[in-house]
DNA sequence: GCCAACGTTGGC
DNA sequence: GCCAACGTTGGC
C-alpha cells in the first residue's frame, strides 16, 4: 500500500464537499501535469491511502483522509470542450490524462496547517514542504503518512 | 535541441 | 494581490 498527498483549493472543491458528494466519493479530476499524471495512471492503487490537503486557502493544510476506491481511468473532463480541464491533444482512443476515485475516511478533528508540518521533525523531509515544489500529487512515506494522521486525530 | 516568453501554482 | 518557482510552448 503507498500513501499520497493530493492538493485541492478548498474555494473549488473542500473536504467538506467531498462530505456531502454522494458515498463520499469523489473523481479527482483536472490534474494537468505529467509527473502527477504518471503517479495517477501507473501507481496509484485501490486501498491507497490520501491526505487531502487543502491549498491556496487560509490556512494551507492537511483536512483530512482519503482511500482510493478506484485505480487510474481517463480523466473525462479533458474530452469536454465546455469544460475548464478541456485538453484537445487527449483523445479518448489514447488519453493523455488520468484520474481516480478516492473515497473520504475522515475529516480530521484537527486541520494541520502548513506551519505545524514546517515545524514537525518527522515531517521535514516531505516534498511538500520543499522550496518551489508545485506537484499537486505527491507521495508520502508512511512515517509522513502516519505523522500527518498523529497530528490530525 | 536551445532558451526566451509566457502561463500557472501556491505560499505569503 | 504579489511574485518566486517551475512547466510548457514555440521560434529559431
Amino acid at each position: 500500500m503507498k500513501y499520497w498527498l493530493m492538493k485541492s483549493e478548498p474555494e473549488v472543491f473542500s473536504i467538506d464537499d467531498l462530505a456531502k458528494s454522494k458515498n463520499q466519493t469523489t473523481y479527482w479530476d483536472g490534474v494537468r501535469n505529467y509527473q502527477a499524471r504518471n503517479f495517477l495512471r501507473d501507481e496509484i492503487k485501490i486501498g491507497d491511502k490520501v491526505i487531502f490537503y487543502h491549498s491556496n486557502s487560509e490556512p494551507p493544510g492537511a483536512a483530512g483522509i482519503c482511500e482510493v476506491v478506484k485505480e487510474g481511468y481517463p480523466d473525462f473532463t479533458a474530452f469536454d470542450p465546455e469544460n475548464h480541464h478541456y485538453d484537445p491533444k487527449s483523445k479518448m482512443d489514447s488519453p493523455t490524462w488520468f484520474m481516480v476515485d478516492i473515497k473520504l475516511i475522515k475529516k480530521f478533528f484537527h486541520f494541520v496547517s502548513i506551519d505545524e508540518m514546517r515545524e514537525n521533525k518527522k515531517l521535514q523531509t516531505m516534498k511538500l514542504l520543499q522550496r518551489g515544489n508545485r506537484l499537486s500529487v505527491i507521495p508520502l512515506t508512511k512515517q509522513e503518512y502516519d505523522e500527518i494522521v498523529r497530528l490530525g486525530k
